[in-house]
DNA sequence: GGGTGCATGTAATGGGTTACATGATTCT
DNA sequence: AGAATCATGTAACCCATTACATGCACCC
């Protein structure tokens, strides 16, 4: 009774996530992983173990057309291109509303138990996410370098740059929380040694 | 060749986080539903289809001891408590460095072909996640209030305000990046309007 | 007498990762 | 000659959600 859930949400998943790329073009599953690896894997990916299955039955549903191309002699290559059914249901998809889910965020369960944990175990682990993120914003401003020199070009770029705001965003908050809890940890470290068992 | 010593990651499932949440005291698989749907929905929680056989299996391997409980026509429950073995490998998984994981955003999915989607329908999706981001921020208020009133008397409370704090700078960050994105949207249906070409 | 909360579990189903399996082409 | 990259696919396994199934206790 309590599902939150809305009835027109459609469940996102591979099937849903590949007819979204093929509306952008035509791709063969391998085009596929590099797109995604290349432009969305901080969100999203998915594996060849995924693609290539939902991609036959894509296509088994109407939804994809399969061009075998193997023009002299050259690498065996398949690509799906959305058919106006498949076209229709990436639009339909593209409109429901999101589900909500609740990401699982291993560090955060660890640091629950921070009381409880082995000495030092959590300033570890807090150090080692600040410097992922620190590499992560790096990256982020390698991209957005790359969709920058070609925004007025595409009509999609400003909706990449939007996804990859959000991910700056992101970073750097957790950027800010990673330095005020390392600060945090330290304080708690301190009066443990200098006041005996109980923090004051 | 395997002179590089590998570092142990311990994958965080269930079997983890009821060994986590067993540190804090002995409970039942009802208990640790509760306290996980309380204290650690919005980074982690289990269904009870995964605590109960959990439980059975740490059981099963000496981790943790059942006391079955049924005093004078009572309901009947089990109540999980930690071996020394058990708490052991609770502090080993503590120590344990995060399994970095790529969570996945549906919105930024669905955002990242925006420009194919139906009119309006991204600006109702952001809209959408600014009013659960507000939602939750109104809630962590709520919670922050409860730690902070046994801020001294509980040594798990610090911690447990750290892992409000990651919501609490998530939740702003994530607010401050839909408005910057309805704004964006905004000029780009501007744009659409008095210059471009429409789509479908 | 009925609804809600307490309390335990199992089964069906779905979905994803990883490893496995194969083979051609291109680059060094 | 050998490595990396292109390219497609299958199978085993793991984990999680959901629905199902049961039953007592407490309050109205």
């Amino acid at each position: 009774m309590n599902s939150v859930t809305p009835i027109d949400a459609i469940r996102t998943t591979t099937t849903e996530s590949l007819l979204g790329m093929l509306t952008l073009r035509p791709m063969s599953g391998y085009d596929l992983r590099q797109l995604m690896e290349s432009a969305t894997s901080n969100f999203w990916s998915e594996s060849f173990g995924q693609i290539y299955p939902a991609l036959k039955k894509l296509a088994d549903e109407g939804l994809a057309e399969v061009d075998t191309q193997q023009p002299n002699g050259e690498r065996l290559r398949k690509v799906y291109k959305l058919t106006p059914a498949g076209r229709a249901r990436a639009r339909q998809w593209l409109a429901s509303p999101c589900a909500q889910q609740v990401p699982r965020e291993e560090l955060l369960l660890k640091l629950f138990f921070g009381d409880k944990a082995p000495r030092g175990s959590m300033r570890a682990a807090v150090e080692r996410r600040k410097a992922k993120v620190e590499a992560d914003l790096a990256r982020y401003a390698e991209i957005a370098k790359d969709i920058d020199s070609k925004l007025p070009t595409h009509a999609g770029a400003p909706y990449w740059r939007m996804t990859l705001n959000f991910g700056i965003a992101q970073a750097n908050a957790v950027l800010t929380w990673c330095d005020q809890t390392l600060a945090e940890l330290d304080s708690i470290e301190t009066k443990h040694k200098s006041g005996g068992r109980h923090a004051a």
